[in-house]
DNA sequence: TTGAAAGCGCTAACAT
DNA sequence: ATGTTAGCGCTTTCAA
């Protein structure tokens, strides 16, 4: 059904002179003079003249499009990045192509097949909870593919990376509760084969360590991002003899869960059970009460990680992978009782 | 940087036959020889080849990639819908391309732009607010790009829409007002220039007069998708000599900013001020008090967007827009009142 | 069942 | 400053 459209050939021959003319007026390319290059583009304009990206790309070896591949966009935090990501991408004239994985290895493998076949320039990517081997990864990476990672992280990857400091975000959370009175905390944990999960879970640990509080294993409960376990792992903590007095939760969404279970056991936050997440998002402030939260900068996370790739991809030589990690910070709303 | 990768060539010539060959076997074409395709096959995946779909993309003229354009995916109601689309498409091997105006007419129409010279086969697109002249979409329609129009629809554009019924959502939602005791009920409205924001209002006016409620100019604020305004309209609407008694929100986040700004005056929801809203989003659930909202089904206006673009994309002959209304229904929570 | 060859629209030497 | 030409990797007639 697709019409089709006028090529650098038909405004050649309309303006008679070669395509390599019109194609270097099109490009504005230096050694051209003014006047065929203005008769190029004005014609190039009374046809509405697209350029062909797809022969462009074939011809140059380059596709111009940077692949982002997240396991899930429904929640406000991987949105927020793909939006910084889309910032610095479309000031240089990338394209970006968004994927997701739902969370599924195995459409993980199929994306990074398909971003492959499209021959994207270079690949930002947020693993799901479930890979746990990474061949597929290394084989794009072999072929040539520059892939910066964030968000989900694991050490046995070489390659670019964003991170926040997690560890440091987790201690300032946990003392916070101390330093509010809170005695028993819990903390709703995410993936141990992730440093994400595993940087917060440390700084849980130093800070009741730092604080002489005694660790209870069974204060810690292995969420893993999977939907719903964190309001489970909740009612369990909650019916526990000595429950909890407040709870830490590894990211937002996982708080707001611990938030409606414990609503619902008609407890109230902070004064029975003080709360604080870990911001995937911004919607952290209009739950009831307002969750205390440590705060980073998601935005920056995007950007950072698409200027590491575009100089990766634009590098003249072999590129040496850098690891960047961006400050948290804790603010302070309702969820956690006053200073004492 | 990018290696080079293997190409049906480097098959052919190890395999010691043509190029054409080999194409035949990856595409598993009827006329050959299954030993000559296994040969085939195992090789490619010896060498892990991976097509490069820009050289196919460019001899067949389709790319295999459809686009959608949305003004923004923070809130959760355009990710879901892209959910929805990527569903389907996957599963007919197309690739999806997502690119987010973010409320800004002159990004649509760079972005449209950019589709169109990435040859997408054909684009799902939901404008922006601010979007009043059409004539970049209309010809990217001449240029034969089949698109369908979803959310943010306009009477001006032509091609495949679809819709969920606005009206009757807003005639339940007032009417539930209306049969809650509510006495003088505001409506923070969308553009009317979109159908969208029309036949909301519409669907409140008809059911005032169905129930012989006058009607009050003065109860009817525009907020317009613009993130911020709900909230100072709303404020408005509480400083009125006799404030409104319910509010009736075009869609979940506008509902969200009146609800915030309800209890920022120490106002009660749902005794004070009944709140309702229109669910472009699941997280209405978890607000307090969860709101009263109009359910629409998200995920499947995205599956049904897509095949309505598939089938114009794949049709032989000319094809005939249709526009599709999608079902709604009222679910009450507890930011309206109990029946009386 | 296979091969030869043309060409999709563009870029980039190289030549003039 | 402009033209000629050879591909990029693939699909698809057409011929064998």
């Amino acid at each position: 059904m697709r019409s089709k459209q006028p090529t650098i050939w038909d405004i050649a021959i309309k303006l008679n002179v070669s395509i390599s003319t019109v194609s270097r007026a099109l490009r504005n390319a230096p050694d051209i003079n003014p006047e065929t290059k203005k008769a190029v583009l004005d014609l190039a304009h009374q046809l509405d003249y697209q350029p062909n990206t797809v022969a462009a790309s074939l011809r140059k070896n380059k596709t111009d499009i940077i692949g982002v591949m997240v396991p899930e966009f429904v929640h406000a935090y991987f949105p927020n990045v793909i939006l910084g990501i889309q910032e610095v991408a479309n000031a240089t004239g990338y394209k970006v192509m968004v994927m997701q994985s739902s969370e599924s290895l195995d459409i993980e493998k199929h994306n990074l097949q398909a971003m492959v076949s499209s021959r994207v320039d270079g690949l930002i990517l947020a693993i799901t909870r479930e890979t746990n081997d990474y061949e597929h990864i290394v084989a794009a990476q072999r072929k040539g593919l520059p892939i910066v990672f964030f968000n989900r992280i694991v050490d046995e990857l070489q390659g670019s990376k964003v991170m926040v400091d997690d560890y440091k975000g987790a201690f300032m959370a946990v003392q916070h509760l101390i330093q509010t009175g809170c005695r028993r905390i819990a903390h709703l944990a995410g993936p141990e084969n992730m440093t994400i999960g595993r940087n917060r879970l440390n700084g849980y640990l130093d800070a009741l360590k730092a604080h002489q509080f005694p660790i209870d294993e069974s204060l810690i409960m292995h969420c893993d991002f999977v939907e719903g376990r964190a309001r489970r792992c909740t009612q369990l903590l909650l019916d526990m003899p000595n429950r909890p007095d407040a709870l830490f939760a590894v990211n937002d969404p996982t708080a707001v869960e611990a938030l409606i279970c414990i609503q619902e056991n008609d407890l109230s936050i902070p004064n029975d059970i003080a709360l604080v997440g870990f911001s995937n998002a911004p919607h952290s402030t209009f739950v009831t009460p307002p969750l205390t939260s440590v705060v980073q900068p998601i935005h920056e996370i995007g950007q950072l990680a698409a200027q590491l790739l575009l100089r990766q991809i634009n590098a003249p030589q072999q590129f040496i992978p850098e690891t960047h990690v961006l400050d948290t910070t804790l603010v302070i709303r309702k969820s956690t009782r006053e200073l004492i």
